[in-house]
RNA sequence: GGAGAGAUGGCUGAGUGGUCGAAGGCGCUCGACUGGAAAUCGAGUAGACGGGGAAAAUCCCCGUCUCGCGGGUUCGAAUCCCGCUCUCUCCGCCA
Protein backbone atom coordinates (compact mmCIF):
# COMPACT_ATOMS: atom_id res chain seq x y z
CA UNK A 1 0.00 0.00 0.00
CA UNK A 2 1.54 3.33 -0.87
CA UNK A 3 1.38 6.39 1.67
CA UNK A 4 -1.57 8.91 0.89
CA UNK A 5 0.21 11.85 1.82
CA UNK A 6 2.76 10.72 -1.05
CA UNK A 7 -0.30 10.11 -3.20
CA UNK A 8 -1.36 13.40 -2.13
CA UNK A 9 1.47 15.64 -2.78
CA UNK A 10 2.30 14.35 -5.71
CA UNK A 11 -0.02 12.07 -7.83
CA UNK A 12 1.96 12.83 -11.36
CA UNK A 13 5.31 11.19 -10.04
CA UNK A 14 3.02 7.90 -9.27
CA UNK A 15 1.46 8.38 -11.67
CA UNK A 16 4.25 7.75 -14.21
CA UNK A 17 5.85 5.28 -12.04
CA UNK A 18 2.77 3.27 -12.37
CA UNK A 19 3.02 3.45 -16.19
CA UNK A 20 6.33 2.03 -15.97
CA UNK A 21 4.40 -1.11 -14.93
CA UNK A 22 2.05 -0.62 -17.86
CA UNK A 23 -0.81 0.06 -15.30
CA UNK A 24 -3.37 3.04 -14.28
CA UNK A 25 -4.56 3.80 -11.21
CA UNK A 26 -7.49 5.64 -10.73
CA UNK A 27 -5.78 8.68 -9.16
CA UNK A 28 -8.40 11.35 -9.93
CA UNK A 29 -11.22 9.68 -7.99
CA UNK A 30 -8.74 8.72 -5.44
CA UNK A 31 -7.91 11.87 -4.96
CA UNK A 32 -11.54 13.37 -4.67
CA UNK A 33 -12.75 10.89 -2.06
CA UNK A 34 -10.09 11.88 -0.18
CA UNK A 35 -10.57 15.39 -0.53
CA UNK A 36 -14.30 14.67 0.06
CA UNK A 37 -13.07 12.85 3.28
CA UNK A 38 -11.35 15.76 5.00
CA UNK A 39 -13.76 18.52 4.22
CA UNK A 40 -16.15 15.77 5.81
CA UNK A 41 -13.40 14.99 8.88
CA UNK A 42 -12.91 18.58 9.50
CA UNK A 43 -16.53 19.17 10.26
CA UNK A 44 -17.69 16.00 11.97
CA UNK A 45 -14.62 17.15 14.67
CA UNK A 46 -15.53 20.11 15.03
CA UNK A 47 -19.33 18.85 15.75
CA UNK A 48 -17.62 16.51 18.52
CA UNK A 49 -15.85 19.00 20.00
CA UNK A 50 -18.75 20.77 20.82
CA UNK A 51 -20.36 17.43 22.20
CA UNK A 52 -17.36 16.90 24.34
CA UNK A 53 -17.70 20.72 25.79
CA UNK A 54 -21.26 20.63 26.55
CA UNK A 55 -21.37 17.17 27.76
CA UNK A 56 -18.48 18.09 30.41
CA UNK A 57 -21.17 21.63 30.69
CA UNK A 58 -24.20 19.20 31.14
CA UNK A 59 -22.39 16.91 33.91
CA UNK A 60 -21.22 19.92 35.91
CA UNK A 61 -24.90 21.03 35.73
CA UNK A 62 -26.18 17.83 36.78
CA UNK A 63 -23.39 17.61 40.16
CA UNK A 64 -24.48 21.30 40.82
CA UNK A 65 -28.35 19.93 40.28
CA UNK A 66 -29.24 22.70 37.90
CA UNK A 67 -31.56 21.75 34.96
CA UNK A 68 -29.49 20.98 32.06
CA UNK A 69 -32.47 19.58 29.47
CA UNK A 70 -32.49 22.64 27.29
CA UNK A 71 -28.06 21.34 26.24
CA UNK A 72 -29.59 17.53 26.49
CA UNK A 73 -32.14 18.25 23.69
CA UNK A 74 -29.47 20.33 21.50
CA UNK A 75 -26.77 17.45 22.18
CA UNK A 76 -29.60 14.94 20.81
CA UNK A 77 -29.32 16.78 17.19
CA UNK A 78 -25.78 17.46 17.12
CA UNK A 79 -25.22 13.71 18.29
CA UNK A 80 -27.73 12.40 15.01
CA UNK A 81 -25.96 14.57 12.63
CA UNK A 82 -22.34 13.21 13.67
CA UNK A 83 -24.02 10.15 13.39
CA UNK A 84 -25.05 11.22 9.70
CA UNK A 85 -21.65 12.54 8.81
CA UNK A 86 -19.97 9.19 10.47
CA UNK A 87 -21.72 6.86 8.34
CA UNK A 88 -21.01 9.11 5.07
CA UNK A 89 -17.56 8.90 6.01
CA UNK A 90 -16.99 5.40 6.93
CA UNK A 91 -18.49 4.75 3.51
CA UNK A 92 -16.06 6.97 1.31
CA UNK A 93 -12.96 5.49 3.78
CA UNK A 94 -14.15 2.00 2.90
CA UNK A 95 -13.88 2.87 -0.62
CA UNK A 96 -10.57 4.78 -0.72
CA UNK A 97 -9.00 1.66 1.19
CA UNK A 98 -10.42 -0.62 -1.75
CA UNK A 99 -8.68 1.98 -4.22
CA UNK A 100 -5.37 2.07 -2.29
CA UNK A 101 -4.87 -2.06 -2.02
CA UNK A 102 -5.30 -2.08 -5.96
CA UNK A 103 -2.09 0.17 -6.65
CA UNK A 104 0.93 -1.79 -6.96
CA UNK A 105 4.19 -0.80 -5.72
CA UNK A 106 6.48 1.53 -7.64
CA UNK A 107 9.18 0.37 -8.78
CA UNK A 108 12.61 1.66 -7.44
CA UNK A 109 14.71 4.15 -9.55
CA UNK A 110 17.51 1.19 -10.40
CA UNK A 111 14.62 -1.24 -12.31
CA UNK A 112 15.31 -1.02 -15.72
CA UNK A 113 11.84 -0.02 -17.66
CA UNK A 114 10.34 -2.57 -20.26
CA UNK A 115 7.12 -4.01 -21.02
CA UNK A 116 7.21 -7.88 -20.47
CA UNK A 117 9.81 -10.33 -19.00
CA UNK A 118 11.60 -10.20 -22.52
CA UNK A 119 12.94 -6.83 -21.36
CA UNK A 120 13.98 -7.89 -18.41
CA UNK A 121 18.16 -7.72 -17.95
CA UNK A 122 21.02 -10.10 -17.61
CA UNK A 123 23.39 -9.51 -14.44
CA UNK A 124 25.42 -12.09 -14.41
CA UNK A 125 25.80 -15.95 -14.69
CA UNK A 126 27.38 -18.76 -12.55
CA UNK A 127 28.50 -22.13 -14.32
CA UNK A 128 28.27 -23.38 -18.09
CA UNK A 129 25.27 -25.29 -19.42
CA UNK A 130 26.56 -28.91 -20.15
CA UNK A 131 27.09 -30.48 -22.97
CA UNK A 132 25.43 -33.59 -23.60
CA UNK A 133 27.03 -36.21 -25.33
CA UNK A 134 23.52 -37.96 -25.58
CA UNK A 135 20.18 -36.71 -26.20
CA UNK A 136 19.31 -35.74 -22.75
CA UNK A 137 15.81 -37.10 -21.13
CA UNK A 138 13.18 -33.96 -19.98
CA UNK A 139 13.12 -34.86 -16.30
CA UNK A 140 9.35 -36.33 -15.90
CA UNK A 141 10.64 -39.11 -18.14
CA UNK A 142 14.05 -39.64 -16.19
CA UNK A 143 11.57 -39.47 -13.31
CA UNK A 144 8.87 -41.94 -14.24
CA UNK A 145 11.55 -44.29 -15.54
CA UNK A 146 13.80 -44.18 -12.22
CA UNK A 147 9.65 -44.43 -10.54
CA UNK A 148 10.45 -41.37 -8.25
CA UNK A 149 7.65 -39.28 -9.81
CA UNK A 150 4.42 -40.74 -10.55
CA UNK A 151 1.89 -38.51 -12.15
CA UNK A 152 -0.88 -41.18 -13.10
CA UNK A 153 -1.47 -42.13 -9.60
CA UNK A 154 -1.31 -37.97 -8.45
CA UNK A 155 -3.99 -37.54 -10.83
CA UNK A 156 -6.00 -40.43 -9.49
CA UNK A 157 -5.90 -39.41 -6.29
CA UNK A 158 -6.08 -35.61 -6.53
CA UNK A 159 -6.31 -34.22 -10.22
CA UNK A 160 -3.54 -32.69 -12.73
CA UNK A 161 -0.44 -30.63 -11.74
CA UNK A 162 0.01 -33.00 -8.71
CA UNK A 163 2.64 -35.26 -8.32
CA UNK A 164 3.70 -37.99 -6.16
CA UNK A 165 7.44 -38.52 -5.41
CA UNK A 166 8.69 -41.89 -4.43
CA UNK A 167 11.32 -43.93 -3.18
CA UNK A 168 14.72 -42.03 -3.64
CA UNK A 169 12.51 -38.97 -5.19
CA UNK A 170 11.17 -38.54 -2.11
CA UNK A 171 14.04 -38.45 -0.51
CA UNK A 172 15.68 -35.69 -2.78
CA UNK A 173 13.14 -33.58 -1.75
CA UNK A 174 13.62 -34.30 1.45
CA UNK A 175 17.48 -33.97 1.63
CA UNK A 176 17.01 -30.37 -0.36
CA UNK A 177 14.77 -28.82 1.84
CA UNK A 178 17.08 -29.80 4.71
CA UNK A 179 20.09 -28.77 3.06
CA UNK A 180 19.06 -25.21 2.52
CA UNK A 181 17.40 -24.56 5.66
CA UNK A 182 21.03 -26.10 7.27
CA UNK A 183 22.62 -23.73 4.92
CA UNK A 184 20.82 -20.49 5.98
CA UNK A 185 20.55 -21.06 9.47
CA UNK A 186 24.39 -21.97 10.02
CA UNK A 187 26.45 -20.12 7.35
CA UNK A 188 23.77 -17.14 6.61
CA UNK A 189 22.62 -16.43 9.74
CA UNK A 190 18.51 -16.77 9.47
CA UNK A 191 16.33 -18.09 12.21
CA UNK A 192 14.21 -21.14 11.30
CA UNK A 193 10.34 -20.53 11.37
CA UNK A 194 7.91 -23.62 10.53
CA UNK A 195 4.41 -21.53 9.85
CA UNK A 196 1.07 -22.95 9.30
CA UNK A 197 0.32 -23.53 5.59
CA UNK A 198 -3.10 -22.10 6.42
CA UNK A 199 -3.53 -17.97 7.04
CA UNK A 200 -6.12 -15.98 7.11
CA UNK A 201 -7.33 -13.09 4.87
CA UNK A 202 -5.63 -10.30 7.07
CA UNK A 203 -2.28 -11.92 6.59
CA UNK A 204 -3.58 -12.31 2.71
CA UNK A 205 -3.72 -8.60 2.45
CA UNK A 206 -0.81 -7.46 4.32
CA UNK A 207 1.76 -9.13 1.85
CA UNK A 208 -0.74 -8.38 -1.35
CA UNK A 209 -1.92 -11.13 -2.34
CA UNK A 210 -5.20 -10.11 -1.86
CA UNK A 211 -7.40 -8.24 -2.63
CA UNK A 212 -6.74 -8.79 -6.34
CA UNK A 213 -5.47 -11.86 -6.38
CA UNK A 214 -7.93 -14.04 -4.86
CA UNK A 215 -8.74 -16.42 -8.01
CA UNK A 216 -4.95 -17.62 -7.17
CA UNK A 217 -5.35 -18.31 -3.86
CA UNK A 218 -6.95 -21.91 -2.99
CA UNK A 219 -9.89 -20.74 -0.28
CA UNK A 220 -11.05 -23.75 2.61
CA UNK A 221 -14.83 -23.37 2.80
CA UNK A 222 -15.27 -25.00 5.78
CA UNK A 223 -13.82 -22.16 7.35
CA UNK A 224 -14.77 -19.28 6.25
CA UNK A 225 -11.63 -17.01 5.32
CA UNK A 226 -8.67 -19.17 5.44
CA UNK A 227 -6.30 -19.59 2.83
CA UNK A 228 -3.78 -21.98 1.61
CA UNK A 229 -0.60 -20.31 1.92
CA UNK A 230 0.62 -19.55 -2.22
CA UNK A 231 4.45 -19.04 -0.38
CA UNK A 232 5.60 -19.03 3.23
CA UNK A 233 6.08 -15.10 2.82
CA UNK A 234 2.80 -14.65 3.52
CA UNK A 235 2.66 -16.16 7.57
CA UNK A 236 6.25 -15.25 8.30
CA UNK A 237 6.19 -11.51 7.12
CA UNK A 238 3.17 -11.87 8.68
CA UNK A 239 4.51 -12.91 11.97
CA UNK A 240 5.24 -8.89 13.08
CA UNK A 241 1.83 -7.57 11.96
CA UNK A 242 0.49 -5.02 13.62
CA UNK A 243 4.19 -4.79 16.16
CA UNK A 244 6.30 -2.10 16.85
CA UNK A 245 10.14 -3.54 16.66
CA UNK A 246 13.02 -1.78 18.41
CA UNK A 247 15.67 -1.39 16.22
CA UNK A 248 18.21 -3.32 17.62
CA UNK A 249 15.86 -6.10 16.48
CA UNK A 250 16.49 -5.17 12.89
CA UNK A 251 17.63 -6.52 10.54
CA UNK A 252 15.42 -9.79 11.43
CA UNK A 253 16.48 -12.74 8.81
CA UNK A 254 13.89 -15.99 8.50
CA UNK A 255 14.05 -18.66 6.62
CA UNK A 256 11.03 -21.33 6.77
CA UNK A 257 10.31 -24.14 4.53
CA UNK A 258 6.38 -24.45 3.67
CA UNK A 259 4.40 -26.41 1.10
CA UNK A 260 2.99 -23.98 -1.15
CA UNK A 261 -0.69 -23.80 -2.91
CA UNK A 262 -1.15 -21.86 -6.04
CA UNK A 263 -5.06 -22.23 -8.19
CA UNK A 264 -2.54 -21.69 -11.28
CA UNK A 265 -5.86 -19.65 -12.71
CA UNK A 266 -4.84 -18.35 -16.24
CA UNK A 267 -1.81 -20.35 -16.64
CA UNK A 268 -3.49 -23.21 -18.02
CA UNK A 269 -1.63 -24.57 -20.92
CA UNK A 270 1.92 -23.53 -19.49
CA UNK A 271 4.61 -26.30 -18.60
CA UNK A 272 2.02 -28.93 -18.12
CA UNK A 273 4.56 -31.55 -18.32
CA UNK A 274 6.72 -31.87 -15.03
CA UNK A 275 7.00 -30.64 -12.10
CA UNK A 276 7.88 -27.35 -12.86
CA UNK A 277 4.11 -25.51 -12.23
CA UNK A 278 2.21 -27.14 -9.45
CA UNK A 279 -0.92 -27.12 -7.25
CA UNK A 280 1.65 -28.02 -5.01
CA UNK A 281 5.01 -27.33 -3.85
CA UNK A 282 7.80 -27.44 -1.41
CA UNK A 283 9.63 -24.26 -0.96
CA UNK A 284 12.21 -22.73 1.67
CA UNK A 285 11.58 -18.73 1.94
CA UNK A 286 14.15 -16.28 2.94
CA UNK A 287 12.02 -13.26 4.55
CA UNK A 288 13.84 -10.29 6.35
CA UNK A 289 12.97 -7.36 7.98
CA UNK A 290 15.07 -4.38 7.79
CA UNK A 291 15.31 -0.25 8.05
CA UNK A 292 14.64 1.21 5.14
CA UNK A 293 18.21 2.99 4.50
CA UNK A 294 19.59 -0.92 4.73
CA UNK A 295 16.90 -3.35 2.04
CA UNK A 296 18.76 -2.37 -0.83
CA UNK A 297 21.70 -3.53 0.01
CA UNK A 298 20.21 -6.71 2.33
CA UNK A 299 18.21 -7.64 -1.12
CA UNK A 300 21.86 -7.66 -2.99
CA UNK A 301 22.89 -10.02 0.37
CA UNK A 302 19.83 -11.93 -0.15
CA UNK A 303 20.17 -12.82 -3.48
CA UNK A 304 23.80 -14.20 -2.99
CA UNK A 305 22.35 -16.43 -0.46
CA UNK A 306 19.80 -18.04 -2.74
CA UNK A 307 22.34 -18.06 -5.46
CA UNK A 308 24.80 -20.24 -3.23
CA UNK A 309 22.83 -22.95 -3.04
CA UNK A 310 22.80 -23.49 -6.72
CA UNK A 311 26.26 -22.90 -6.72
CA UNK A 312 26.94 -25.88 -3.96
CA UNK A 313 24.49 -27.81 -5.96
CA UNK A 314 26.71 -27.15 -8.99
CA UNK A 315 23.84 -26.23 -11.03
CA UNK A 316 24.19 -23.39 -13.94
CA UNK A 317 22.05 -20.36 -13.20
CA UNK A 318 21.66 -16.82 -14.63
CA UNK A 319 20.33 -14.04 -12.70
CA UNK A 320 18.21 -11.05 -14.01
CA UNK A 321 16.59 -7.87 -13.19
CA UNK A 322 13.05 -7.99 -13.70
CA UNK A 323 11.72 -4.58 -15.63
CA UNK A 324 9.11 -2.87 -14.49
CA UNK A 325 6.61 -4.32 -16.99
CA UNK A 326 7.40 -7.70 -15.17
CA UNK A 327 7.57 -6.43 -11.64
CA UNK A 328 5.09 -8.37 -8.71
CA UNK A 329 2.05 -6.31 -7.54
CA UNK A 330 4.06 -5.45 -4.30
CA UNK A 331 7.37 -5.45 -5.21
CA UNK A 332 10.05 -2.34 -5.70
CA UNK A 333 13.06 -4.29 -6.90
CA UNK A 334 13.10 -8.00 -7.73
CA UNK A 335 15.89 -10.40 -8.86
CA UNK A 336 15.25 -13.67 -10.35
CA UNK A 337 17.51 -16.13 -10.30
CA UNK A 338 16.88 -18.93 -13.57
CA UNK A 339 18.30 -22.36 -13.29
CA UNK A 340 19.71 -23.71 -16.76
CA UNK A 341 17.00 -26.51 -17.45
CA UNK A 342 18.21 -28.79 -20.40
CA UNK A 343 14.43 -29.89 -21.60
CA UNK A 344 13.66 -26.16 -21.85
CA UNK A 345 16.91 -25.45 -23.63
CA UNK A 346 16.85 -21.91 -21.47
CA UNK A 347 16.91 -20.86 -18.15
CA UNK A 348 13.81 -21.08 -15.85
CA UNK A 349 12.94 -19.20 -12.72
CA UNK A 350 13.78 -20.92 -9.72
CA UNK A 351 13.43 -18.04 -7.11
CA UNK A 352 12.25 -14.78 -7.36
CA UNK A 353 13.70 -12.43 -4.72
CA UNK A 354 12.33 -8.77 -3.75
CA UNK A 355 12.57 -5.63 -1.59
CA UNK A 356 8.77 -4.42 -1.03
CA UNK A 357 10.32 -1.51 0.97
CA UNK A 358 7.45 0.07 3.06
CA UNK A 359 4.98 -2.06 0.69
CA UNK A 360 3.95 -4.46 2.74
CA UNK A 361 4.85 -2.96 5.85
CA UNK A 362 2.36 -0.31 5.76
CA UNK A 363 -0.50 -3.12 4.85
CA UNK A 364 0.23 -5.30 8.02
CA UNK A 365 1.53 -2.39 9.78
CA UNK A 366 5.16 -3.07 10.94
CA UNK A 367 7.22 -0.72 12.52
CA UNK A 368 9.87 -0.51 14.50
CA UNK A 369 11.61 2.96 16.62
CA UNK A 370 14.59 4.45 14.56
CA UNK A 371 15.82 5.15 18.25
CA UNK A 372 14.28 5.23 21.36
CA UNK A 373 11.25 7.78 22.45
CA UNK A 374 11.38 8.23 18.59
CA UNK A 375 8.00 7.85 16.63
CA UNK A 376 7.66 4.31 14.87
CA UNK A 377 8.44 3.63 11.04
CA UNK A 378 7.61 1.40 8.75
CA UNK A 379 10.41 -1.49 8.56
CA UNK A 380 11.52 -2.74 4.80
CA UNK A 381 10.40 -6.29 4.21
CA UNK A 382 12.17 -8.25 1.69
CA UNK A 383 12.28 -11.92 0.49
CA UNK A 384 13.25 -14.56 -1.84
CA UNK A 385 12.94 -18.28 -2.50
CA UNK A 386 15.95 -20.17 -1.01
CA UNK A 387 14.92 -21.85 -3.42
CA UNK A 388 12.17 -23.95 -4.59
CA UNK A 389 12.34 -27.27 -3.90
CA UNK A 390 10.83 -29.05 -6.58
CA UNK A 391 12.22 -27.50 -9.69
CA UNK A 392 15.55 -27.81 -7.53
CA UNK A 393 14.44 -31.26 -8.17
CA UNK A 394 13.70 -31.06 -11.63
CA UNK A 395 16.93 -29.40 -12.45
CA UNK A 396 18.94 -31.89 -10.44
CA UNK A 397 17.63 -34.72 -12.91
CA UNK A 398 18.09 -32.88 -16.13
CA UNK A 399 21.55 -31.83 -15.23
CA UNK A 400 23.10 -34.62 -14.01
CA UNK A 401 21.41 -37.72 -15.55
CA UNK A 402 23.83 -39.93 -17.37
CA UNK A 403 22.97 -41.84 -20.73
CA UNK A 404 21.81 -44.44 -18.64
CA UNK A 405 19.13 -42.82 -17.18
CA UNK A 406 20.53 -42.88 -13.80
CA UNK A 407 20.99 -39.83 -11.86
CA UNK A 408 24.10 -38.35 -9.84
CA UNK A 409 23.32 -36.81 -6.37
CA UNK A 410 25.18 -33.60 -6.29
CA UNK A 411 27.99 -34.17 -3.32
CA UNK A 412 26.55 -31.65 -1.06
CA UNK A 413 23.18 -33.64 -0.61
CA UNK A 414 24.59 -37.18 0.01
CA UNK A 415 25.09 -36.95 3.22
CA UNK A 416 21.11 -36.24 3.85
CA UNK A 417 20.88 -38.93 0.95
CA UNK A 418 22.57 -41.58 4.02
CA UNK A 419 25.52 -41.69 1.75
CA UNK A 420 23.27 -42.52 -1.99
CA UNK A 421 25.46 -40.98 -5.15
CA UNK A 422 23.50 -42.27 -7.75
CA UNK A 423 19.70 -42.73 -8.30
CA UNK A 424 19.45 -45.86 -10.52
CA UNK A 425 16.24 -48.04 -11.91
CA UNK A 426 15.57 -50.59 -9.96
C1' G B 1 -18.09 -29.65 20.10
C1' G B 2 -20.14 -28.40 25.53
C1' A B 3 -19.62 -25.38 30.26
C1' G B 4 -17.25 -21.42 32.73
C1' A B 5 -13.69 -17.23 33.21
C1' G B 6 -11.22 -13.45 30.81
C1' A B 7 -9.03 -9.64 26.95
C1' U B 8 -7.11 -2.24 29.65
C1' G B 9 -0.58 1.30 27.69
C1' G B 10 6.32 -1.90 26.54
C1' C B 11 4.91 -5.28 31.00
C1' U B 12 1.85 -5.70 35.47
C1' G B 13 -2.64 -4.01 37.34
C1' A B 14 -6.91 -0.61 39.17
C1' G B 15 -11.11 1.36 37.24
C1' U B 16 -19.50 -0.58 36.83
C1' G B 17 -22.16 5.90 33.11
C1' G B 18 -19.53 12.29 33.10
C1' U B 19 -13.82 15.81 35.56
C1' C B 20 -10.53 8.69 32.37
C1' G B 21 -6.08 8.17 27.14
C1' A B 22 -6.82 5.92 31.71
C1' A B 23 -4.44 5.28 39.28
C1' G B 24 -0.39 2.48 41.38
C1' G B 25 3.82 -0.59 40.35
C1' C B 26 7.74 -2.41 36.94
C1' G B 27 10.63 -1.10 32.84
C1' C B 28 12.75 2.82 29.92
C1' U B 29 14.68 8.14 29.08
C1' C B 30 16.53 12.67 31.15
C1' G B 31 18.15 15.35 35.50
C1' A B 32 19.93 15.67 40.78
C1' C B 33 23.08 13.18 44.25
C1' U B 34 28.24 10.22 43.56
C1' G B 35 35.17 9.88 42.25
C1' G B 36 32.03 6.28 39.53
C1' A B 37 28.02 3.01 40.19
C1' A B 38 23.99 1.09 43.13
C1' A B 39 20.25 2.93 46.15
C1' U B 40 17.36 7.33 46.60
C1' C B 41 14.81 11.76 44.84
C1' G B 42 12.52 14.73 40.70
C1' A B 43 10.56 15.04 35.69
C1' G B 44 9.03 12.53 31.40
C1' U B 45 7.35 8.07 28.89
C1' A B 46 0.90 4.89 23.71
C1' G B 47 -0.75 5.03 18.69
C1' A B 48 -3.60 6.82 14.47
C1' C B 49 -6.07 10.60 11.72
C1' G B 50 -7.05 15.71 10.54
C1' G B 51 -6.42 21.28 10.86
C1' G B 52 -3.07 25.43 11.62
C1' G B 53 2.24 27.13 11.93
C1' A B 54 6.98 26.65 9.64
C1' A B 55 11.04 26.10 3.55
C1' A B 56 10.28 21.18 5.42
C1' A B 57 10.19 17.11 8.90
C1' U B 58 9.55 11.87 12.58
C1' C B 59 9.26 19.80 15.02
C1' C B 60 5.41 23.26 17.61
C1' C B 61 0.08 24.38 18.63
C1' C B 62 -5.14 22.71 18.29
C1' G B 63 -8.89 19.01 17.55
C1' U B 64 -10.83 14.02 16.86
C1' C B 65 -10.52 8.78 17.48
C1' U B 66 -8.62 4.30 19.91
C1' C B 67 -9.24 0.31 26.79
C1' G B 68 -9.56 -7.32 21.70
C1' C B 69 -12.88 -6.32 16.95
C1' G B 70 -17.76 -4.69 15.10
C1' G B 71 -22.57 -2.81 16.15
C1' G B 72 -26.31 -0.73 19.67
C1' U B 73 -28.33 2.26 24.00
C1' U B 74 -27.26 7.40 25.86
C1' C B 75 -26.66 14.42 25.71
C1' G B 76 -22.23 11.47 27.24
C1' A B 77 -19.50 4.46 27.23
C1' A B 78 -13.16 1.31 29.27
C1' U B 79 -17.81 1.00 32.25
C1' C B 80 -24.58 -0.99 30.05
C1' C B 81 -26.67 -4.37 25.77
C1' C B 82 -25.85 -7.61 21.23
C1' G B 83 -22.59 -10.24 17.74
C1' C B 84 -17.66 -11.92 16.56
C1' U B 85 -12.44 -13.20 17.45
C1' C B 86 -8.77 -14.83 20.63
C1' U B 87 -6.76 -16.70 25.48
C1' C B 88 -7.24 -19.72 29.96
C1' U B 89 -9.73 -23.83 32.98
C1' C B 90 -12.81 -28.28 32.97
C1' C B 91 -15.37 -32.05 29.91
C1' G B 92 -15.70 -34.51 25.09
C1' C B 93 -13.01 -35.83 20.60
C1' C B 94 -8.39 -36.59 18.28
C1' A B 95 -2.60 -37.30 15.56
Amino acid sequence: MLDIKLIRSNPEEIKRALEKRGTQANLEEFLKLDEERRNLLVEVEQLKSLRNRESEEIARRKKQGEPADDLIEKMREVSSKIKEMDDRLKEIEGKLEQLLLMIPNIPDESVPVGESDADNVELRRWGDPRKFDFEPKPHWELGEALDILDFERAAKITGSRFVVYKGAGARLERALINFMLDLHIEKHGYKEIFPPFIVNRASMMGTGQLPKFEEEAFKLYNNTDYFLIPTAEVPVTNLHMNEILEKDDLPIYYVAYSGCFRAEAGSAGRDTRGIIRQHQFNKVELVKFTEPDKSMEELEKLTKDAEEVLQLLGLPYRVVALCTGDLGFASAKTYDIEVWMPSYNRYVEISSCSNFKDYQARRANIRYRPEKGAKPQFVHTLNGSGLAVGRTTAAILENFQQADGSVVIPEVLRPYMGGMEVITAK
